[in-house]
RNA sequence: GGGCGGUUAGCUCAGCCCGGUUAGAGCACCUGCUUUACACGCAGGGGGUCACAGGUUCGAAUCCUGUACCGCCCACCA
């Protein structure tokens, strides 16, 4: 084979293997015909822009996964793709536009427009397809999808006319998130919230008997002008006399009623609001309880409309300066507190949300709800971590109508088409203007303008990637999918709807497990962000680190926590752990007789001890690595394979193992090769092109992401034993080297007093080796050889001569204090066994094993107690 | 206002569900090392009253209650 560098080279195994896979399809689904398929299907990222860190870490979730139910013999497809991202996208690439041709999108027109956010969408899907790739991820690349592709559009079109036949699409005057820069209804998911010094104005309105005022508070006062009520909680002893009484609103000089209801807090301001159910959703909510009429004020620009009298025309912002200064002019301008409040903002244009009522199209959810629901009750659907499951439930238990239509150009047009007196009709085929209206038999005269919400297409995702609605061979053999690993905040936006949409169309459950991947934060524990600056990319990690590194290091750090703190320096580790794998590699390969062969392992063990040891170490591993792996236990599963490969593997069976390759032990060799070509098989879902360089290395020419999940086989209770007193009696004896500073070069002896000789005789030359000493001898007698360190190991005495080269005092101040630890310890247990209530009630088990130690404890005092004596 | 998470070594985090060795890891720190795989390394070491207060128990980092602080989510205090 040819020479191995000293160090791994990631980025030539990345550029290999990446397109050794791709070349040959090495993760096409389909290739297991007669296999139990494993599906999972990416949550396509959105166009809008390249890849963060988050969705390196959700990459890794899944591929490890995939890649390890491959490796147990499923068909795995792992889909991958993008999404258009419809209002995100559109807002990017309309600043874009201003920023480079200074034109604003209505100048430039709908077709030119859409060009510009297709190339967009080119640049930037591929960018991230590449990125995923580069990452590592097992993707079948045939069945990429995009949520605009022919088909999936289809299925978005079919979906609604579906819903549409079932009466479950509407049109309806509802409050909306409006945003007046994007002339927009936007999603509860495109606000956020910013808290924001303001001012509570209070209002005097009278009462139309004058009888005196009612004092109401708020925030926007220009609102006061769409007024239709003031509403108190029917329990305010203070207004229960004029509840039914009218006021006179200022300004507009309009009667309206004082109502009663109980969603007014008595305890906030007078107790009394104004309610406008025009402008704000809780007022719309109150209006419908009392039939009060909606006034609408606004236009959707944001400007005052004609209903607002003498303030039409005026921007929102100018409207409420002048209402103040009029009310405070007419004397109905009680006070003005400062105030901090929540101000909805629009992500995307930054602008504050209007709550407005606006003619849009809504689908009923709660009857798509229903299975949802009962789908995590009865266990179809799991969530991981399962405290998920509340959050899903508490939405969907209290869903609200789902607002689908985005005055928007980019995403899927509404396939609703409207007859001369503004009748609709769904159609899945295009209809012309002009033809026949299917209901009303009247010509066409135009279309719905609007597009769907961008989750009117991902929540068809789990099937319309697979053909949906035709009834398609991968269809039927790849869904429903197993897994789906997301972030928390979309579990109501697609989660959910993925759920209800699965239920509706194909009357399955889209999945069976959804798992909740923790947040990545900034080493400060903030999040990343492109104002902050605090991102961290992945494309330069991976040039970096590699990304086996990237990978291995994000699985490490994937605990069932909330978050993720990440520094660049944290894929050290990885990288670190990917040349410790390599060189060890590189070790046996350089080191092996020619023509050697791994052994059968656990069908054709060694009889040395240090083979038995290093398979059943590399058994247990195996278990827990696969128990890990199939809880979704990331960081433990890390865990394991590290502290394996790096402290068992390295640190002891190589370094135990040069001993015998020197002199040309061929069962050495074997396990050696069996246990690395183990290694490489368990590292493959967290390493794959270490993985792949290995596998070549150790002679496979099939891919090793398509070998079998090793077995393990059962572990060896008497070696892990034996070999672990090796352990101890070898570190004890570098201890006593290091604590005494002598210095390598400088020889020393070590005798062993000991009831068990046998073993440390054996083994006498690896520990010669291993604790680098010259005279090594164990005996049941052993005398103590003059001035010499002892360290005790259970009943071993391990005395180290030092003549000359110890610092008596230093020794006598370790060996007290380790006394006195002892002697502590001793005690305590003692205490515990002096205790009627623990020797009665503890099981019998616990106790015994009590009395053990504390046998163990004074056998090593009496040792310390008899060293410290003789140390003079 | 409601809900959920967190608080363990200087730092970042495991362990807690299912109570029982003298609480672990990585990084950082200290000592020594061109040991012929690896300094992205080797050997050894120091470092924690497990946020606080109660309770349950023979026994609590682990279970229960409460408090404090940090973070996230939901909600119609205008």
């Amino acid at each position: 084979m040819a020479e191995m560098s000293k160090r791994y080279d990631a980025a030539a195994a990345q550029e290999r293997w990446d397109s050794f896979w791709a070349d040959n399809g090495t993760f096409t689904a389909g290739q297991r015909p007669d296999a139990e398929t494993f599906t999972v299907m990416i949550p396509p990222p959105n166009v809008t822009s390249i890849l963060h860190m988050g969705h390196a870490l959700n990459g890794t979730v899944q591929d490890v996964l995939v890649r390890w139910q491959r490796m147990l013999g499923k068909d795995v497809l792992w889909l991958p793709g993008t999404d258009h991202a419809g209002i995100a996208t559109q807002a990017v690439v309309e600043k874009k536009i201003w920023r480079e041709q200074k034109k604003t999108i209505k100048e430039l027109g709908r077709e030119a427009f859409l060009k510009e956010v297709w190339d967009w969408k080119d640049h930037y899907g591929n960018a991230i397809l590449g990125q995923t790739r580069a990452l590592g991820c097992s993707c079948d690349w045939t069945r990429t999808a995009f949520t605009m592709d022919e088909n999936l559009s289809r299925a978005v079109r079919v979906s609604f006319v579906q819903l549409w036949e079932k009466g479950l699409i509407y049109r309806g005057h509802r409050m909306v998130n409006w945003d007046c820069v994007l002339q927009s209804a936007i999603g509860d998911d495109e606000i956020e919230e910013k808290e924001t010094k303001g001012h509570l104005w209070h209002f005097n309105y009278p009462l139309e008997d004058g009888s005196g005022n009612m004092t109401v508070a708020t925030t926007r006062p220009e609102t006061m002008l769409g007024d239709t009520a003031v509403a108190v909680h029917p329990d305010d002893e203070r207004y229960k006399a004029v509840v039914g009484k009218n006021v006179r609103l200022p300004l507009m000089d309009r009667l309206i009623p004082i109502i009663a209801d109980e969603s007014v807090e008595m305890e906030f301001g007078t107790g009394a609001v104004k309610v406008t159910p025009g402008h704000d959703f809780a007022d719309n909510e109150r209006g419908q309880r009392h039939s009060l009429p909606v006034l609408n004020i606004m236009n959707k620009d944001g400007t005052l409309n004609e209903e607002a009298g003498a303030y039409a025309g005026l921007p929102r912002e100018e409207a409420r300066k002048k209402v103040v200064a009029d009310l405070d002019a007419q004397g109905f301008l009680e006070k003005v507190e400062d105030y901090t409040m929540r101000l909805p903002l629009s992500d995307r244009s930054k602008s504050v949300i209007e709550p407005l009522v606006s003619e849009q199209w809504f689908v009923k959810m709660e009857g798509l709800a229903a299975p949802a629901i009962q789908a995590v009750k009865d266990g179809t659907l799991k969530f991981v971590p399962e405290r998920w499951t509340k959050v899903y439930l508490d939405w969907l238990e209290n869903v609200r109508d789902w607002c689908i239509s985005r005055q928007l150009w980019w995403g899927h047009q509404i396939p609703v088409w409207y007859d001369e007196d503004g009748v609709p009709a769904a159609s899945l085929d295009d209809l012309e203007i002009g033809a026949a209206h299917p209901k009303t038999g009247k010509p066409i005269v135009r279309r719905d303008e609007d597009v769907l919400d961008t989750w009117a297409s991902s929540w068809l995702w789990p099937f319309s990637t697979l053909g949906w609605p035709d009834q398609t061979d991968d269809l039927a053999r790849f869904y429903p999918t197993q897994f789906l690993s997301t972030a928390r905040e979309i579990i109501y936006l697609w989660v959910a709807r993925m759920v209800m949409a699965g239920y509706e169309f194909l009357g399955q459950c889209p999945f069976d497990t959804v798992y909740m991947h923790a947040t990545v934060l900034d080493g400060q524990g903030r999040r990343m962000s492109k104002s902050l600056g605090n991102g961290i990319d992945p494309n330069e990690m991976i040039e970096q680190y590699g990304a086996d590194a990237v990978r291995f290091t994000l699985a490490l750090l994937t605990t069932e926590g909330q978050d993720v703190k990440l520094a660049p320096t944290k894929f050290e580790l990885g990288r670190n752990f990917m040349n410790k794998i390599w060189n060890s590699a590189r070790f046996v390969l350089m080191s092996v007789p020619e023509g050697s062969k791994p052994s059968d392992g656990n069908a054709d063990p060694s009889d040395d001890l240090a083979d038995r040891w290093i398979l059943s170490r590399l058994n247990a591993t195996t278990v827990e690595l696969t128990a890990s792996l199939g809880a979704y236990r990331y960081h433990d599963s890390a865990q394991t394979i590290y502290a394996f490969v790096w402290n068992d593997f390295c640190d002891w069976c190589l370094e135990a193992s040069k001993l015998r390759l020197q002199a040309g032990d061929a069962a050495c060799a074997s396990t050696l090769l069996h246990v690395l070509d183990r290694i490489v098989h368990l590292i493959q879902p967290f390493a794959p092109y270490l993985a792949a360089e290995l596998a070549e290395a150790l002679g496979h020419t099939e891919p090793i992401a398509l070998a079998s999940w090793p077995d393990a086989g059962a572990r060896v209770e008497d070696a892990e034993a034996d070999f672990g007193r090796l352990q101890e009696t070898i570190s004890a004896i570098r201890k006593i080297r290091n604590e005494n500073r002598v210095d390598d070069k400088t020889d020393i002896d070590a005798c062993i007093k000991t009831p068990a000789p046998e073993l440390l005789v054996a083994q006498s030359e690896l520990i010669q080796r291993l604790a680098r000493v010259g005279t090594f001898t164990a005996t049941a007698d052993m005398a103590r050889p003059g001035l010499c360190a002892t360290e005790v190991r259970g009943s071993d005495e391990i005395y180290v001569p030092l003549e000359g080269l110890i610092d008596i005092g230093e020794e006598r101040a370790r060996k007290e204090k380790e006394l006195e630890k002892a002697r502590a310890f001793a005690a305590s247990i003692e205490k515990k066994l002096g205790n009627e209530n623990f020797v009665s009630r503890a099981k019998p088990e616990v106790v015994a094993r009590e009395r053990e130690r504390l046998v163990e404890a004074q056998e090593k005092i009496a040792k310390l107690e008899q060293a410290l004596a003789d140390l003079g």
